[in-house]
DNA sequence: CATTTTTGACTGACTAGTTAGTAAGTTCGG
DNA sequence: CCGAACTTACTAACTAGTCAGTCAAAAATG
């Protein structure tokens, strides 16, 4: 499985990644221009185009960015136990975007321009396609140990992801934190009618 | 509980909100203009200013009138058999968005624009209210009927509607119309689990 | 080693295009 | 002939992107 873009960052752009990401958390993606980019870089908007041709493509390299930092987060995870790792998995799926309201509202206006923006397409396919991948890891290794009941690792996966996504957008369209712990009781009580052994 | 929005549109207030729909199905919300509405309207952009005086005041007049269709069309379901009625119930949140992919793309770009617009905001959550006091109803006539186990009727259903929720949003971001069906199952699953009663 | 040249990173001023909204005048049915 | 429903023409604000020129530091040159 492919990591997603090992893409590197000079130190100039890191900044002017980070001034994107505090502007973007400030206005929001929709109210989000190469002015306001600019303001917090502390330079001219000709200073943002000298390194970036267009807006498209720094906003490409926006979310290169802040998704490979989301990945290098949850490739941090160390438990083996699969019963654990599942659950810090999710945690992490989970309790990122509860730290984060302002970019969690940025990051579903983007996931909503999608099917606009190819580049922003193919960069939140890739993402969802690693983090399934490493849930399905999980429990396929849950499997094979015997933790958990020989389920259809696929399909648990895609289930488990819906309800991370669904509890995303609705914190987000209803400002409601509390989805997110209602979300993880969801695949708690999701994963223990599917996955947990009774044999145990 | 209140029913959402009985607000009533004129004939030509209707076909404003119909040209609306067209130019937010051709064009998506970000790039949705007074000047393109007015192009669908077949009359000029001040025409539309002479109707509703600002964009979002238009744009908050639609949503009413989207609402209600919504509304309308789940209001329709006649099954009185409680898991019958669950599934129909789900079918129709999860069947309408299939159908017709450009405006679902069109509405989570809206929602997401709910943490900035207070009118949204108010009416999306309206409408998820009453869409949870319809499930929350059928799930506790199924209680009461003894269809269903007596579980805990508003932690069901939102449980349900963070499923419903995640399967459109992934949906619209992957360009997945699958997942609607995907969606279907685990919420069959999960009403399986937590629902069905094993003694009948 | 001193001087010239080149280059990377910018600035300030600009353009062309688009936007929501306005104002004044026109048309037309009851 | 009045008023509702427009039209045409406009404005002010804002947008991404361009362009010519500046400036310091690195590199090349004699």
């Amino acid at each position: 499985m492919a990591e997603p873009s090992g893409r590197t960052f000079s130190e100039t752009d890191e900044e002017i990644m980070k001034a994107t990401y505090r502007a973007l958390r400030e206005y929001g993606y929709a109210d989000l221009t190469i002015k306001r980019i600019a303001a917090e870089y502390g330079k001219s908007t000709a200073a943002i185009h000298y390194h970036y041709d267009t807006k498209e493509e720094l906003l490409a390299a926006f979310l290169d960015y802040i998704l490979n930092r989301f990945v290098a987060s949850i490739r941090e995870i160390e438990t083996t136990d699969p019963e654990q790792r599942l659950t810090v998995l999710l945690d992490k799926l989970l309790v990122a975007p509860q730290e984060n309201p302002d970019l969690s509202v940025a990051l579903l206006e983007m996931r909503s321009q999608a099917p606009y923006n190819e580049a922003f397409a193919e960069r939140f396919r890739q993402n969802d396609e690693y983090v399934r991948y490493l849930v399905k890891a999980v429990i396929n290794h849950g499997i094979d140990e015997n933790a958990f009941a020989d389920v259809d690792a696929d399909r648990v996966t895609r289930s488990l992801l819906t309800i991370v996504e669904g509890a995303r957008t609705r914190s987000v369209v209803f400002d409601d934190v509390s989805e997110y712990e209602r979300a993880r009781a969801t695949a708690e009580e999701y994963v223990d009618a599917t996955l947990r052994r009774v044999d145990a």
